[in-house]
DNA sequence: TGTTGTGAAGTATTTCACAGCC
DNA sequence: GGCTGTGAAATACTTCACAACA
């Protein structure tokens, strides 16, 4: 469920009063919904709150990060050392939630053996070695589409629980790997959808 | 609709024969859905096939451009010039979608005046003038947080179209303007949430 | 014959509204 | 009194199934 995601982020801003209390009316407004939804989507999991006081923001962020299976750390490996692979390391949240990359894999000699951070890149070949050593659980695939199935296959053969893909290749794995596509362009398409669709209402 | 945007992708494959026709089934085993749904979300914006034929690969193609508007090209400029929003650079179909970054504002004085690509790198107090002088449409928001709502309003104030918001905020904007988050740390959550769910069903 | 386009049926999701508890 | 949790109503989305037609 992505919106809980969404309730998660938005419960950062009550961070300072820690016995303090929101109401499902606050968080739809932080989170672009109504407070019917927020209530059923919460009431899906459990009963979080207390009639005629709303939720407990701490107890409330710490079942929102057991739900969302974050209370506890996942080890990453990253394959493909480009910009957008890197970005993520610079993201802030993704350490603060719980996510460690173990590994960086990629297929270029100038790269392999270099350092990053504190990680030194390996050769693609090294796939799954990295992962039964490491314990690694999540791959990130940043990557040309021409190699993405490849390594998909190789890593879900090695064990990998799931896979954030942003090749533009709709990946074929066994369903019992969730993977999450992120395609940027067709970010962009929506908007142009839009604004396009919009102009020909007007 | 995100699909129109998976067709549209999906046909590339079909790229040799071009006066080929492409069923809806076919179109479907891509695209991970079903084939009466490929119907009806092209139906939705007109009637482009032939009866007992299938879809025409050139004119589903151009019809799928139209619809999402990308039958022309869009000026983008990038306000954030730190991985994320470069990584966009490297993204051939950014190019090849009709999309034209005009423009790179980032706050950091080192790398204002650097080239970039054929482009300068600009201050941010720069923003009106170039949404103005290059005709920007779209924004690419790839800053912190803290930044981003304030160069949102003020791109609004200027005439921009659409934003792409890579900053982890909810951005409060007109409804005429429409926004797409990305949030890459949401896409991990999703993946935990997936696994996390299937092994307490097991 | 083969495949689209589409009303009708079937599901899923969202909203309403209110009883139940703090 | 205020706000949650939740069945029931309303809405949206998907699938079915078949007439229309190249």
């Amino acid at each position: 469920m992505r919106r809980l995601s969404h309730y998660l982020r938005s419960l950062e801003g009550f961070e300072e009063q820690d016995g303090g209390t929101v109401s499902s009316e606050e968080l739809a407004a932080r989170g672009q919904t109504t407070a019917a939804q927020v209530r059923k989507d919460l009431s899906h999991f459990g009963s979080f709150g207390k009639r005629g006081l709303g939720y407990r923001v701490d107890e409330l962020r710490s079942s929102l990060r057991q739900i969302l299976g974050i209370d506890r750390p996942w080890r990453v490996a990253l394959v493909g050392a480009g910009r957008v692979g890197l970005a993520l390391f610079e993201y802030p949240a993704f350490r603060s939630r719980g996510y460690q990359c173990v590994a960086i894999l990629d297929s270029d000699p100038d790269k392999i053996g270099t350092v990053c951070g504190d990680l030194t890149i390996r050769a693609p070949a090294d796939l799954e070695d990295v992962i039964g050593e490491l314990d690694v659980e999540l791959i990130i695939l940043a990557l040309p589409a021409s190699a993405a199935q490849g390594v998909a296959g190789r890593a879900v053969e090695a064990g990998i629980k799931g896979i954030l893909n942003f090749a533009p290749v709709r990946l074929n794995v066994p369903p019992r790997v969730p993977v999450e596509d992120v395609n940027l362009v067709m970010e962009l398409e929506a908007l142009s959808f839009a604004i396009t669709q919009a102009e020909r209402d007007a």
